[in-house]
RNA sequence: GGGCGAGUGGCGGAAUUGGCAGACGCGCUGGCUUCAGGUGCCAGUGGCCGCAAGGUCGUGGGGGUUCAAGUCCCCCCUCGCCCACCA
């Protein structure tokens, strides 16, 4: 390799500096991408080339979290968990595997059409460059993937297939007695058969199958889909100009993206029914190797609870269904509460106050009409925060009707209060103050009766009491709970309730189906045409995907016709009007069906890409079977399968990865994937954080132009204060790979971002610290490389004995770092390593035998310049397929082993003794010690305790 | 308010899982190289006492178990993340 005269004199010509690392990187990754080093071969299809001589080594799929390509470009936390799971690839690769690593993008989403709206400029076009600039910063970075495997979330070849994997949820149902989804079709001849009945709330006429019109069967069967229209109440966001899912809406009532404020307003909207899944999405978590914090925060999310529905009949009135997890207090329901929102409120409503009501019952008004009208626009106009402001003060009104206590008998009263929530249960509680905080709170306020039905320790001066006891208070002639604890009190009034007929023993999640439509244009239209006629949905035959996006000349998100917000909304693609119109026949002749105009969500895109990277240019299967078995299959019964290893932050931990395995068992359900579950082995990365500077007005200051005077910070002379963040362009502290390459190498920033802690732990950036790394990589390569001539000194001379044995511990020591990813343990051993060396053979010569395990060792962590050091070493092949280094077990037990002694727990002295010497030679050797032996001589040895290859302590009194 | 996680030199972090605390690196100090700065190289570097040998204290604070605790148990403090009227 020519080198360039040095610019600086003084630095010797062969030197490893930034430029000679530049040029070794760029020449060896053009050479990994001629030869097709990291390509890994698949069973069968386009990708099968070679599978035949890795056919017999184990697999391995390694994955990372893919990158939304913003125009940003990226900094130097990005990568964090793409090289360590380069580094683990590579590694992995070298002691024998079939690994697959790739990278994508997911590349629909609101930046490129934001920008769309303001320039006009299509977002395809400011995608595809930012993937460009993207893939150019990855690639210098020296990743070993496998570029045919790269897809992006908005190639037609990709999403052609996330509409079909919509089609199949929605030509979906699922069977609860099975368990699992099955094809929609089975249904229909279930019910033609008569072997099934339409599923409740989803036959609205009530009359049998058999006599319904084809159009009522339709609805029927529309109501089982997995995938569904649904008149619902939605998160809108003005600001964003689209609906939200619920998870996206912070919990005070912004958008997640934007912080934008959002409004709840009836949209006709896609939906999944990941309800259906809940039971199997929190049970299967237990076989997942998973971070235990993530597992909590699903469970948590989908919050499965056990407890029982309960009817409160209501007199002249239609009874009210409520959802607790504490049965066992029902004799101390006093009180009912509905949502604001919920359906029966009116029919409640009575129309005058009975006699008697309590002036704070009324709010003021005439009539329970008024009152309830009063609240609900006062609830409504309340922002969700100002509704959860926990010291506020509870509100309600009373609807001036009562309900029975199916328990007591007694009359209880009814109100509305917008403490209880109606996404919740069944959107109406029985109030139970004597056990319940929150009830108890209403109660002090509306001056209702409170019973308690649990005794509470002696001495309990607390209001409601939430914990253990007996149970009181509660027995009627059917049943008595007196006595018993909370669980049997449980099961023996659910033993009541369903032979009373009042009830039944349930289970409620708070997860909600998923809203899957937004009004935009940058995202997967629905494969999906509305009938002239009937105006429901049907889908488009396969043969005709991909569904693409219209051309459009506006991308501004949704209007609103007449400037009327509570009208049917305007998204983009609907005015794409000879879009919008097409004819087609379904199998009723052609007909003009209009298109449905949402988009996907940014989600659909990553539900399911870590299944197309195994077999990314297949156009008759989105994978093929026999692909996706190889790579993601079970390997034991109850394995789960799925990819190896999946790396990426912990923020998805609830959306991303709940959608994803939503969508993998659906597959698996449906016979198309033989894993379920998507990701058997997830590991969350640290954050790169940094310093950001704010000045007295709060406003970010330019970091790297922020000066230090004895501790205090100062930017253009006046002081600022100093924090740790996340890294980012507008927090003016990011810093670009780009600048790094420039200034050391890709090897070295690889390096140094491994070496600042375990992967998963967050960890400052600095930017003085690199330069140890960089001098790492100088000094090894001095051990090989006469900086003056360029000549490799390396000896054929056998190591010495203890240099044999250091290897021999460094090798075990960075295997073991690169197992468990501790990859700074791993560098902080070669490091050690190579200090030897230089220690020993200052002038170079240092035996070939143990440099080349070294730059082997060194290879997935820094592997330009062990690549370039190899073949320096006389190695014409690519080391990427070299088996990496093993440990002599033989070379790792020391003859002799030096062990502290201790006397009264201090250490006063260490001995030589031979490894595995028993306690009683230890303790010999120990006494043999003079230090040792004046100590004892003072005292009576009470106690010895000698450990082989550990210590001796004495203990002396 | 609830849940989870973490506190080790000036800094990032090691510590074979109860057995020599501070590996490795940054920074700092001194030296060599250099006209000089920088780069590079060599040495030192937890605090305190001591010229030294050595002593002594020391893993957020307090208590406990143990021959032995950064590691295990109890209480407290601080920070980070997640959830937040979920019946």
């Amino acid at each position: 390799m020519a080198e360039s005269p040095s610019p600086s004199t003084d630095i010797p010509p062969h030197r490893y500096t930034a430029a000679l690392a530049g040029r070794i990187e760029t020449a060896w990754q053009d050479r990994w991408e001629r030869e097709g080093t990291f390509l890994a071969p698949n069973p069968v299809g386009d990708l099968s080339a070679g599978f035949d001589k890795v056919a017999d080594a184990p697999k391995l799929y390694v994955l990372d979290m893919f990158p939304y390509p913003s125009g940003a470009g990226l900094h130097v936390g990005h990568p964090l968990g793409y090289i360590g799971t380069d580094v683990y690839a590579r590694y992995q690769r070298m002691t024998g595997h079939n690994v697959v690593h790739a990278m994508g993008y997911d590349a629909f989403g609101l930046p490129a059409e934001q920008y769309a709206v303001q320039t006009g400029q299509h977002p395809r076009t400011t995608t595809e460059a930012n993937i460009a600039t993207m893939r150019r910063q990855l690639r210098r970075l020296g990743l070993g993937h496998d570029p045919r495997r790269s897809i992006s979330t908005i190639d037609e070849g990709y999403y052609r297939w996330t509409q079909w994997i919509f089609l199949q949820i929605f030509n979906a149902w699922y069977d609860t007695d099975a368990d699992r989804a099955r094809p929609i079709a089975e249904l229909v001849a279930e019910l033609d058969a008569g072997t099934r009945q339409p599923g409740e709330g989803t036959n609205p006429s009530g009359r049998p199958w058999a006599e319904l019109s084809p159009t009522e069967r339709r609805v029927v069967v529309d109501g089982h889909r997995l995938a569904y229209v649904q008149e619902a109440l939605v998160n809108w966001c003005p600001g964003l100009g689209t609906v939200l899912a619920n998870e996206e809406v912070t919990a005070d009532g912004r958008s997640d993206r934007g912080n934008f404020p959002v409004f709840r307003r009836p949209l006709k909207q896609w939906m999944m029914r990941i309800t259906a899944y809940a039971d199997r999405l929190v049970r299967d978590l237990d076989v997942l190797d998973w971070p235990e914090p993530i597992k909590l925060q699903q469970r948590n999310w989908i919050g499965r609870s056990e407890g029982a529905r309960v009817t409160f009949p209501v007199p002249g009135g239609p009874g009210i269904d409520v959802f607790t997890t504490r049965p066992d207090t029902l004799f101390g329901a006093t009180y009912m509460v509905l949502a604001p929102e919920h359906p029966l409120v009116d029919e409640l409503t009575a129309a005058v106050w009975p006699d008697g009501t309590p002036a704070s019952w009324t709010g003021g008004h005439a009539t329970p009409g008024e009152a309830v009208d009063a609240y609900r626009r006062q609830a409504s106009t309340r922002s969700e925060i100002e509704r959860q402001v926990e010291t506020r003060q509870k509100t309600g009104v009373f609807v001036g009707r009562h309900a029975t206590n199916p328990a007591t008998g007694e009359a209880i009263p009814v109100f509305v209060a917008d403490y209880v929530l109606m996404g919740y249960g069944t959107g109406a509680i029985m109030a139970v103050p004597g056990q319940d905080e929150r009830d108890w709170e209403f109660a002090e306020v509306f001056g209702l009766p409170i019973v308690r039905t649990v005794e509470p320790p002696a001495g309990w001066e607390g209001k409601a009491y939430v914990g253990e006891g007996p149970a009181i208070n509660s027995a009627n002639a059917g049943v008595s709970l007196n006595g018993l604890g909370v669980d049997e009190a449980k099961r023996a009034i659910i033993d009541w309730l369903e032979a009373s007929g009042v009830g039944t023993g349930t289970v409620t999640t708070k997860l909600r189906d998923w809203l899957f439509s937004r009004q935009r244009f940058w995202g997967e239209p629905f494969p999906i045409v509305y009938d002239p006629d009937d105006g429901l949905p049907r889908a488009l035959p396969d043969d005709m995907l991909p569904v693409a996006l219209p051309d459009i000349e506006d991308y501004s998100p949704i209007t609103f016709p007449d400037d009327d917000e509570t009208s049917e909304p305007v998204p983009p693609l609907a005015r794409a009007t000879d879009w919008v119109e097409v004819t087609l026949d379904l199998g009723e002749g052609p007909k003009v069906y209009r298109r449905e105009t949402n988009t996907m969500p940014q989600w659909a895109g990553s539900c399911w890409y870590e299944l197309r990277y195994l077999d990314p240019t297949n156009d008759r299967a989105f994978v093929d079977p026999e692909n996706e078995r190889y790579w993601m299959g079970p390997r034991t019964p109850g394995d789960p399968g799925g990819v190896d290893l999946y790396v990426g932050g912990a923020e998805h931990a609830v959306l991303h990865l709940l959608y994803a395995r939503f969508w993998h068992k659906a597959l698996y359900d449906l016979g198309h994937v033989s894993s379920f579950e998507p990701y058997r082995r997830l590991y969350n990365q640290g954050l790169i954080q940094a310093y950001e500077f704010t000045d007295q007005r709060g406003q970010y200051v330019e970091a790297r132009a922020v000066t230090e005077h004895d501790g205090a910070f100062f930017f253009d002379g006046s002081p600022v204060r100093r924090q740790l963040g996340r890294m980012g362009k507008s927090r003016k502290n990011a810093v670009a790979p780009d600048e790094m390459y420039e200034s050391y190498g890709a090897d070295t920033l690889r390096l140094y971002e491994m070496f600042t802690g375990p992967l998963d732990q967050s960890r400052p950036w600095d930017t003085t610290a690199i330069v140890g790394t960089y001098r790492l990589l100088q000094r090894i390569w001095r051990n090989v490389v006469d900086e003056d001539t360029g000549a490799v000194t390396v000896s054929d001379d056998e190591p010495d004995d203890e240099t044999r044995r250091v290897l021999a511990r460094t090798i075990a020591a960075v295997r073991s770092g690169m197992e468990d990813m501790r990859f700074n343990v791993s560098i902080a051993k070669i490091t050690e390593l190579n200090n030897h060396l230089t220690a020993r053979h200052p002038d170079g010569g240092a035996p070939r035998a143990v440099i080349e395990p070294l730059v082997l060792l060194l290879a997935p962590l820094a592997p330009h310049i062990s690549e370039e050091l190899w073949s320096r070493l006389g190695h014409p092949d690519s080391l990427a397929g070299e088996p990496f280094p093993e440990a002599d077990p033989a070379l790792l037990v020391d003859e002799m082993v030096e062990i502290p002694v201790q006397v009264n727990g201090k250490v006063r002295a260490r001995v030589v003794v031979p490894a595995g010497a028993d306690a009683a030679a230890v303790e010999a050797a120990a006494r043999g010690d003079e230090r040792v032996a004046a100590l004892l001589a003072g005292g009576t040895v009470r106690k010895v305790i000698a450990v082989p290859d550990r210590l001796v302590n004495f203990v002396v009194g």
